[in-house]
RNA sequence: GGGCUUGUAGCUCAGGUGGUUAGAGCGCUACACUGAUAAUGUAGAGGUCCGUGGUUCGAGUCCACGCAGGCCCA
């Protein structure tokens, strides 16, 4: 066959014509198909959001992926890969406002439910083309046919039926949770909403210190025996910028780390004296430095410089457990409370390092007190449900006796009703709530320190008034009560990296709260649950069907209005014509009864859109209502990837589904992929203008380089600092030195007209075809487990260093004279396919990460003109021709040529002048054997005549012994230094008797040691040039007889003849003729002398010395200046 | 503040289970080579292995405490 040569290739051109080639042979649909009946690999893609556009950084996410799939696909696996699509959540519901310029407002007034739906549906897909453009050109096979989109009534039924499953099995129940509130809108407000410009504001709040008062237990014990009085109290000192939620107090937390110190003084207000805990870096707030250990007995009451002095100290994690008095009892919680708990949420940086904890009104309290068992403080409201402390108008509760029915924030107060309760108060200005509960409490020494604060708080950015945290209904699932099983099927999912297992996902389980489940929006997946209004009946929907049963059920009933008849039997004649939409407002607009035949409305709320894609391996296939056999084959997932900040996301929400419903894990293995950033190490953001559009990059460096790139400068895992620069360099030195090397093969072979066999005869190979053949069986092994063990960046680097230091640099430039002889030879057949086979296995090795130059690259070298390289089989290392014992003997040759080149270059000599000898001290049988094995590659190599091997019995050897300390170190311990030193200073005799006896005394001691306790050296050649590499030393023998010195100038009149070749264009495979001007006297005896050697180098039909020539060319040789002419013949 | 992670030459990165001289590529300097040439070879300059303490005969490697960057969470 002939083989194409290319000059300047492009490789972005590389992937267009490989992609069509995949486009026209289906090769993707091959792929799997020639896979069909064999086992299964299955791969889960993470659906992006085409609400936006891609990003280089998903070219990297993509790579990975199709690294693993392509690589399973080359192991005869069949790899499915269904595409798909996020389509529901907050993201595309605020593109919808910013294109339509409204607010969630609006919607149901300005824009109905049903318009807003529909521009979300129109949006969402808005750049599916360059999503599905950038798969194609960045070669990520992936089945963009049929993807599954989370928008569809099949997906939705299918979520559904699986939070049915978690229904049934009392999985999912409705609770409350603490969100941002805004009593004066009496609504609840999103953290997006929150973050708002304008919503923090700064406002100065009443401050407190209280003193919350220990109680004496065994717990406790150790503190009150610091105490230097035991009538004394002791109290845990907390701050809080909102007093009116100490009522509804339940705990304190500490931080475990945090250093506490007990302080004996006088309270300010009461100067009664106390004992109070807090963090001691925090002391030098409440105290003042002139008080420090001051004098008690002296003290007065209202004293400016009060006494005070640390009593002791400990760590917070000591005083978890203690407990204490309820600071303002008006209601009892139902179980038992009051105590000091860790929470990793505590700072030094204000307050005391103590936060008073109030379940319902903070989101840290309530997570830290549920975690602790700790219960919070309600009330039940008139219809007997449960509530707080405060209504949700913001005011107290009546049980609150003394502040009964009031607001709790000044702001939620009109000017009226200020001034009426001023006058209930008696007083000249209304004080706030948390204004008299510090007085309150300042009487009853509780409060330690009241002042006014200033500090950001938000604001309701539609009443303009303060939010409040507050207790709000939502829907969870109770993964709490799976945890184990979340924790103990985590641990046989095999992470990338482990730490992203065990650490952040695992410490995330350990700490695990229930998964709130609803969002109050629009755009996403309804909550598929019917309840009557007082909540005592409920339903929830498991698929289409019961709900058109449910529906038609209500139909039966005469409690049903005539307008919710209407829409139920308009919904029903939807379903049955099958235009239904499962999303809002029409599930909305479906009414059902109750067994006791009360009415049920749909609950409002919509889903997270994490259960969504969670959802995914059941719902791609719309499982159970289709696909049950697909779905069996391809679950769980072998592989997924995402990258590491999905660790809570979907790769949470994928394990918890699957735990909760199948018992099982969702994926066994997944790699979690580090950020890109650009070159400088920042985040790429289209604002700052360092974003690298991948479009771009593909089209100028083309996919392969830039996939390459990505996987082999970092790991997966680790950020990578992107620079175009170096995908440039992977061209060059990688892709460049590989096609480079194709095109050597292609160039000699085409001349030959030789084709492979693709057989490799071992009978007709030189010692380097052995060598570089060992090497590759070395590179499939390592490769092929690399790829296993998901580590694709050491396949990477593994197969660039085989190309471009051992292959091209060793192979091939070492090889090539064998390439220019004339006919083929076996040496030159031998030369021939074992090339071929190391460039057809690079190419197979290459393809998972390069898929369109591994193809090109395979393509070239076969005359199947429809094969792929993504249909063919992984390479098979053969054990056989690993030969470590040549490995060795050419790692000797290459760092033996090193020397020489070294010496050479030292002395200016050129390698062209060849010299008659190195030597080489040997120390053992086998080293010899091990370089004349390779000698005639090392004489070719820097040109030298011969090796000679210097052994003890040559006499002029000199040793030198260096101590092995890994071997001597656990023998002699702390003795190391001294047995160091005699080693070292042993003498030629003493080596050579340990040489012979394996044993030698280090004198005026008892240390004892024996050869495999040192390494033994040779030094260097007296009386020669030499230079040495750890054990090896090489000495040459520079002297310049008249012979060599002929054949130096030969080599040096072929090279110049060659030069002029080139220049003047002949073509390789052109014979011409040399006449060279007779000038200097000593070049033409050598030209004379090697008249055949040169002929046969140059091509040279004749050559001759002559005395005239007219119209020659002149050649620069040394200091002089030649004239010499050459034709085609 | 918490969890995880990274820190080695100007840049990008290697450096099983501790072993005394810490490597590679790119870049830089000089020289050489030139029928694979957007290459290649040789030599050179360039290091507080983030810091401090500890364990050890011996620490880039193990331990503790910090510092700086990143991600997630609060």
């Amino acid at each position: 066959m002939n083989f194409k040569e290319y000059k300047n290739l492009d490789y972005a051109q590389v992937a267009d014509e490989i992609l069509k080639f995949w486009q026209d042979e289906n090769v993707f649909q091959k792929s799997i198909e020639t896979r069909e009946g064999n086992p299964t690999f299955t791969f889960y893609e993470g659906p992006p959001s085409a609400n936006g556009t891609p990003g280089i950084h998903h070219v990297m996410a993509r790579a990975i992926k199709d690294i693993f799939c392509r690589y399973q696909t080359l192991k005869g696996k069949q790899v499915k890969r269904k595409g798909g699509w996020d389509t529901h959540g907050l993201p595309v519901e605020l593109q919808v406002e910013k294109e339509l310029g409204i607010t969630k407002e609006d919607i149901g007034k300005k824009i109905t439910v049903e318009e807003y739906n529909q521009k979300c549906r129109e949006t969402v897909m808005k750049f599916t083309d360059q999503w599905n453009d950038l798969t194609e050109k960045m070669g990520y096979w992936v089945d963009l046919e049929n993807p599954y989109i989370t928008y569809e009534n099949n997906y939705i039924e299918s979520v559904w039926h699986l939070l049915q499953q978690l229904y049934k099995k009392g999985l999912l129940y409705k609770g409350y949770t603490i969100q941002p509130y805004s009593p004066a809108a009496g609504t609840g407000l999103s953290s997006h909403e929150l973050n708002q410009p304008g919503c923090y504001r700064e406002v100065k709040d009443t401050s407190m210190t209280a003193q919350f008062k220990v109680k004496h237990t065994g717990k406790s014990a150790f503190l009150f025996d610091d105490l230097q009085s035991d009538a004394a109290e002791l109290f845990i000192l907390a701050w809080t910028t909102t007093p009116w939620t100490l009522p509804s107090n339940t705990a304190l937390t500490v931080g475990k780390n945090i250093e506490y110190a007990l302080v004996k003084t006088y309270n300010p207000y009461t100067f009664l004296p106390v004992n109070v805990i807090l963090a001691k870096d925090l002391i030098g707030k409440y105290f003042n430095e002139k008080g420090k250990d001051g004098d008690f007995a002296t003290y007065k009451d209202g004293d400016k410089i009060i006494p005070w002095t640390i009593l002791s100290t400990c760590k917070g994690s000591h005083l978890e457990g203690i407990e204490y008095e309820q600071l303002m009892p008006y209601v009892q919680p139902e179980s038992a409370a009051f105590r000091v708990i860790i929470g990793d949420f505590v700072t030094t940086e204000d307050g005391t390092g103590v936060v008073h904890t109030a379940p319902t009104f903070g989101a840290d309290d309530f997570r830290v007190a549920a975690q602790n068992g700790i219960p919070a403080i309600l009330v039940k409201d008139e219809s007997g449900k449960e509530m707080p402390l405060v209504d949700r108008r913001g005011r107290f509760v009546a049980e609150v006796t003394d502040f009964a029915l009031e607001y709790v924030k000044e702001a939620y107060l009109t000017d009226e009703e200020k001034e009426v309760e001023r006058e209930k108060q008696n007083r000249d200005k209304y004080l706030s709530v948390d204004e008299r509960i510090s007085i309150k409490l300042k009487t009853e020494n509780r409060a330690f320190n009241v002042q006014k604060f200033d500090h950001p708080y938000p604001h309701c950015w539609r009443t303009d008034k303060p939010v409040l945290y507050y207790p709000l209904d939502s829907w969870f699932i109770r993964t709490t009560a799976v945890k184990d099983k979340l924790i103990a099927l985590n641990n046989t999912i095999n992470w990338k990296p482990e730490s992203t297992g065990t650490g952040r996902f695992g410490n995330w389980l350990e700490n695990l709260v229930d998964w709130n489940l609803s969002r109050s929006r629009y755009w996403g997946t309804p909550l598929p649950i019917w309840r009557t209004e007082n909540g005592d009946e409920e339903i929830c929907i498991g698929s289409v069907e019961e709900l058109v049963n449910a529906v038609k059920h209500a139909l039966k009933d005469d409690v049903l209005s005539a307008e919710q008849r209407t829409k139920n039997e308009a919904f029903i004649a939807k379903v049955e014509s099958g235009n239904h939409d499962l999303h809002r407002p029409y599930v909305d607009e479906v009414y059902m009864v109750s067994a006791s035949g009360q009415l049920m409305t749909r609950e409002l709320d919509l889903i997270d859109v994490w259960f969504d894609s969670g959802a995914m391996p059941f719902a791609q296939w719309h499982y159970p209502f289709e696909n049950q056999e697909v779905f069996h084959q391809s679950y769980p997932a072998d592989f997924i990837s995402e990258g590491v900040d999905q660790t809570r996301g979907w790769f949470f929400t994928l394990h918890a589904i699957s735990t909760m419903v199948a018992d099982s894990v969702a994926f066994k293995n997944v790699v979690s992929t580090g950020l890109v950033l650009d070159k400088n190490g920042n985040k790429m953001s289209k604002r700052l203008g360092n974003a690298i559009d991948p479009f771009d990059t593909l089209k100028k460096y083309g996919a392969d380089p830039t996939r390459w790139y990505m996987i082999t400068n970092a790991q997966p895992w680790d950020n990578l600092k992107f620079d175009l620069a170096g995908i440039t360099e992977v061209r060059n030195k990688f892709f460049g030195t590989l096609t480079n090397t194709y095109n050597f093969f292609a160039l000699y072979a085409n001349l030959d007209g030789y084709t492979p066999t693709g057989n490799i005869d071992l009978s007709i190979a030189t010692e380097l075809d052995k060598w570089i053949l060992s090497k590759l069986q070395t590179l499939i092994k390592e490769v092929d487990e690399s790829y296993e063990t998901y580590e694709p960046t050491k396949a990477g680097r593994a197969i660039q260093d085989f190309v471009c230091d051992h292959l091209s640099n060793w192979y091939v430039r070492l090889g090539r004279r064998r390439f220019w002889q004339g006919e083929v030879t076996p040496d030159k057949q031998s030369a021939y396919e074992t090339l071929a086979y190391c460039l057809k296995t690079v190419a197979q090795l290459m393809s998972p990460v390069a898929p369109f130059y591994g193809d090109w690259l395979f393509r070239n070298l076969t005359e199947d003109t429809n094969q792929s390289v993504h249909l063919t089989d992984f390479p098979k290392a053969q054990e056989a021709w690993i030969n470590l014992d040549l490995e060795t003997s050419m790692d000797l040759a290459q760092r033996i040529c090193s020397l020489v080149h070294s010496i050479r270059k030292t002395n200016r000599i050129k390698v062209r002048q060849p010299l008659s000898k190195i030597l080489i001290p040997i120390l053992s049988e086998k080293t010899r054997e091990q370089i004349r094995s390779v000698e005639d590659l090392i004489k070719t190599e820097v040109n030298i005549k011969a090796i000679e091997y210097l052994d003890d019995a040559s006499g002029v050897l000199s040793k030198k012994v260096k101590p092995n300390f890994k071997a001597l170190g656990p023998k002699f311990g702390k003795e190391m230094k001294a047995v160091a030193d005699g080693i070292l200073a042993m003498t030629n005799e003493a080596i050579a008797q340990l040489e012979q006896t394996d044993s030698y005394l280090i004198p005026d001691t008892s240390y004892q040691i024996t050869k495999a306790e040192v390494e033994i050296l040779t030094e260097d050649l007296p009386g020669y040039l030499s230079a040495k590499d750890n054990d090896i030393t090489v000495a040459l023998d520079i002297t310049i007889t008249p012979e060599l010195k002929q054949e130096g100038i030969a080599r040096d009149f072929v090279n110049r003849i060659q030069n002029l070749r080139k220049d003047s264009g002949f073509e390789v495979t052109d014979k011409i003729s040399i006449q060279l001007l007779d000038t200097d006297a000593e070049v033409s005896e050598g030209v004379r002398e090697f008249k055949d050697f040169i002929s046969q180098e140059v091509q040279a039909l004749s050559l001759e010395i002559v005395s005239e020539l007219s119209d020659g060319q002149e050649i620069e040789f040394e200091e002089l200046t030649l004239v010499a002419k050459i034709a085609v013949v």
